[in-house]
DNA sequence: TGTTAGCACTCACTCTCTCTGAGTGCTAAG
DNA sequence: CTTAGCACTCAGAGAGAGTGAGTGCTAACA
């Protein structure tokens, strides 16, 4: 593969992502030293090569998923963030944040605002976070909230609503229960077989006491995973995509979570094609993870056209990843040094 | 205004409604007994009246809103719901539910399924509803969830970080002042200046006790409206409308807030033109409230092409209003008697 | 006087055809 | 190996003709 072909390659790419029309060997001139007639026949090789594909005999190239993932991997040369953009892209994000999940939901709100494009932000299956805290409160006739809070911060209530009135002294034996057998507890082992021997263990205010932990096992199920799609309405007027694509691509997050997961612990682009067929066609998803004391803590994606502006857009996501890491992992030192 | 013009605009919506397609003469012979040219006769009376257009001279006619207006409102004729209707409708409902909310969302989704429109639902201002209980719950290094549940049982939970660490006793202090001071209040009273006093009450708790209660303030102000809306794909596919206009629409729901503070307290069929022009052109959005032991609780409403089946879907609007009136008031009476 | 049949007219839509130009591949000369 | 030149291709824009669903108007009819 010689240096010519992987330049002109290069700027068919850098062309096409700008005007979004094919590219022809004039317009290549621009950027590589050639004339006209030696590009088009190093242009017909990458086609045969299977870099690039023309829409029509008569029209210019567009380059193939192949191409991009050649350009994104070896070719594309990052542009890197200048000190405005970077103070630019930190006044999108909050000095202070409050949960984790805002300050998440800031970037991810940022990112799609700047790029034009739908953004992703997932949690890590939290595995690793411990039950840190529950709470019950009687609200009214048979009426309860169960608080829960994770040692990753979350928060989570539920209403519930039971048989019987609880008495005082059933409160407090759940509320020690809880602390003994549920507190530090990682979310992994609150199974449906773990539960059912742990209300055994109730003896006998099992009865009366069982539904607040089936309760409470729902929402561990339900803290399970956190998909959050912004920006949607960016991909609707991208002229690339089919409108009812995006349409069912938006009815189902679990697919996006699915996919998610299977993306690697760094940099992450993928094409449409590359995937298992459940992303818009023409598209493209970048991801990249943030993590917290040195622990993977989630995922923040980019979802937008094949024909996008990889060299900006992938050095914005990274900054906003890294910051990410930086803010919670800070935060958190600070809590423990007092 | 003869009885035989009404019957011919009563069969332009019909036909309308079904097809889509400006309507000729020659399709409302099947509704009314005359001749073609006697029928071309009278519609272009009512076009002059305004109650039908043209898109173009040789085209058929298409109602105007006026049009819509007198049919909805005299003409039209709603079809009763069968038994198996309504038996479809309530398997749409939960048989069970815990909070209102939940039960709500069912409904808006089922009517959204059902008509293939966006539907929206919005609580009343919660001016009446009261601070049931206020629980503040340490959760970590100068952290604290505030826990507030209201009378008309929504549950708000919300992270607070402070300066400092409570003590023991500050957060006992706060638990009496709450009680005191603040359960049993109608949340329109939380206003700044009522809270400034009620710190300046606090004598020396202020100074670490002020954050708590000025974030349950603001609490009180997030959970003032809630709006959701459901089915907004809908309208996307809806060829009736402009792409753009839906996803403004889709942006703010402050608009569409105002609207619904603005409908009466009955069955409301608003036509774009009637609005102040927030709503996307040629949609209609028909209303109907909710209550819950007599007092309005809330509004469901249905969003969609003016050209809609009006003889069927303001029944189901109305069942799915009144089914949910009967089911939160019948709970509340059962929770009253035991 | 209201209704109807008949007729000329209108005009959005569709289809076809042509024209244009940006782009190609190939060939032959440098 | 590179390049200039040339013939060729084909999507897209635009013009023109044909179609048909619809109209308004007029004159005859009950």
């Amino acid at each position: 593969m010689d240096d010519r072909k992987l330049k002109i390659l290069s700027a068919v790419v850098d062309e096409y992502i700008v005007t979004g029309e094919p590219v022809g060997s004039k317009a290549i001139m621009a950027h590589v030293k050639a004339s006209s007639a030696t590009i088009r026949n190093e242009m017909a090789e990458l086609e045969k090569q299977g870099f690039l594909e023309q829409p029509h005999t008569s029209a210019g190239r567009v380059p193939t998923y192949k191409g991009y993932r050649l350009y994104v991997d070896k070719l594309m040369e990052q542009d890197p963030l200048s000190e405005e953009e970077k103070k630019q892209l930190d006044s999108m994000l909050p000095d202070d944040f409050i949960t984790e999940k805002d300050l998440v939901e800031s970037a991810s709100l940022a990112l799609a605002d700047l790029t034009k494009c739908a953004t992703v932000v997932a949690n890590s299956t939290p595995k690793f976070s411990l039950i840190s805290k529950v709470e019950v409160i009687p609200t009214g006739k048979r009426m309860y909230v169960i608080l829960m809070i994770t040692s990753s911060g979350e928060i989570k209530n539920k209403v519930c609503r039971l048989e019987f009135d609880l008495t005082h002294e059933q409160l407090e034996f759940f509320d020690n229960f809880v602390k003994q057998n549920l507190s530090g507890i990682p979310l992994s082992e609150l199974t449906d077989a773990n539960i059912e021997k742990l209300t055994e263990a109730m003896g006998t205010y099992m009865m009366t006491l069982s539904p607040l932990v089936s309760e409470l096992l729902k929402m561990t199920k339900e803290l399970d995973r956190d998909v959050m799609v912004k920006g949607q309405k960016n991909l609707l007027t991208c002229k690339d995509f089919d409108q009812t694509e995006i349409i069912t691509f938006m009815e189902n997050e679990k697919e996006l979570m699915d996919f998610i997961d299977s993306t690697f612990s760094g940099l992450n682009v993928k094409f449409s094609p590359e995937t298992d067929g459940f992303v818009i066609h023409n598209s493209s998803i970048i991801t990249a993870p943030f993590s917290k004391g040195g622990k993977t803590a989630g995922t923040l994606g980019l979802i937008g056209p094949m024909r996008i502006d990889y060299a900006k857009f992938i050095p914005y996501l990274e900054y906003f990843t890294s910051r990410i890491t930086d803010m919670i992992t800070e935060r958190d030192e600070t809590d423990d040094d007092k």
